[in-house]
DNA sequence: CTCAAATAGGACATTATTATGTTTTTATTC
DNA sequence: GAATAAAAACATAATAATGTCCTATTTGAG
């Protein structure tokens, strides 16, 4: 579902989101903390500041942070700067020498993708905070679970729901 | 949402499903009608008659059929043939040093997932069928709407409804 | 019956794209 | 000015998407 590039991405900017001192993390941290190469990231967050979406710092205790509020910031404005939003599928069948619709097969997907865009469309960084994975250690509830390197522990402010594929008729 | 490779493999086993009277066709034929390179469908066709989706007859009037029923051959399988069903994502994110479960951003790109190969199984070529566009000099309902090079017309059984996604709580 | 034409099978080469690594430069802080 | 970190340019590796060419079958015509 996920290009491999894009998964990183949104691996840092979720870690990122998750800071509330909204301070800089550098690309080793990062690398380190979400199992990732750390060059590639670095060039992934590159390009993420040049569309805006981190702000970068050069320099001792530099390194990148978001550049909005988690709820500014949506998969769809993350996977847009990585080319990495699906287009709805031309159908190549012709009837009569014309295109007039897509077939069958081609109108299913195209259903699935436009509806994927919306959810990439609906859902923010903002959305993802609070469910992360719970270690036995963790705290109670309101409190996030993602712990960094050095063991800091990020408080978690709500509950989202899911989103799910369905079977509808149309 | 689909690869190249597996929007060519379904264009052309529609093509064929829609054939009543099951006969061979060509790798140049189905090219050229479903606008795909002709030496690379030729290599798809074959991979997909070693995994018994198609199979083929060499010389004269040779070229590809269904191995199945249009009803038997799920579009599982033959993304299954092709490598291309997705997998469910792994969450990197680790806490306290175990991974326990899967963040929120890999919760929803699973359950994604899940759903979209749950259709993959759930859906066969012969559910594509009746769904082709549709001509101005088209026949009739009940009639299929897919003319092929040499302008024959096949029949259309019934209409399925089609997929979308959904954004359900869960 | 034989041979030529047609067509898939298979091996290999090429190109484009994605995913990475390396190195040098530039900015920042101490 | 020395250490640190991103920026940028480049090189490399892996994979996906094609193209080319030769081989093996099958059919039909003579």
């Amino acid at each position: 579902m996920l290009t491999q590039t894009s998964d990183y991405a949104l691996r840092a900017l979720v870690y990122l989101a998750h800071d509330p001192e909204d301070g800089y993390h550098q690309t080793r941290d990062l690398a380190g903390a979400l199992n990732v190469p750390a060059n590639y990231l670095g060039k992934i967050l590159q390009l993420l500041s040049h569309h805006r979406i981190v702000e970068s710092q050069r320099g001792m205790h530099g390194g990148f942070r978001l550049a909005k509020l988690p709820e500014q910031i949506r998969l769809y404005d993350v996977l847009q700067a990585l080319d990495s939003v699906p287009t709805d599928p031309e159908c190549p069948i012709i009837a009569g020498g014309r295109q007039l619709e897509l077939c069958g097969l081609h109108r299913r997907f195209a259903s699935m993708t436009r509806t994927y865009v919306a959810f990439l469309k609906d859902t923010c960084l903002g959305d993802l905070l609070c469910e992360h994975p719970v270690p036995a250690s963790c705290p109670g509830p309101g409190q996030l679970a993602l712990t960094g390197t050095d063991g800091e522990v990020y408080p978690c402010p709500k509950q989202m729901p899911l989103v799910q594929l369905a079977v509808l008729s149309v």
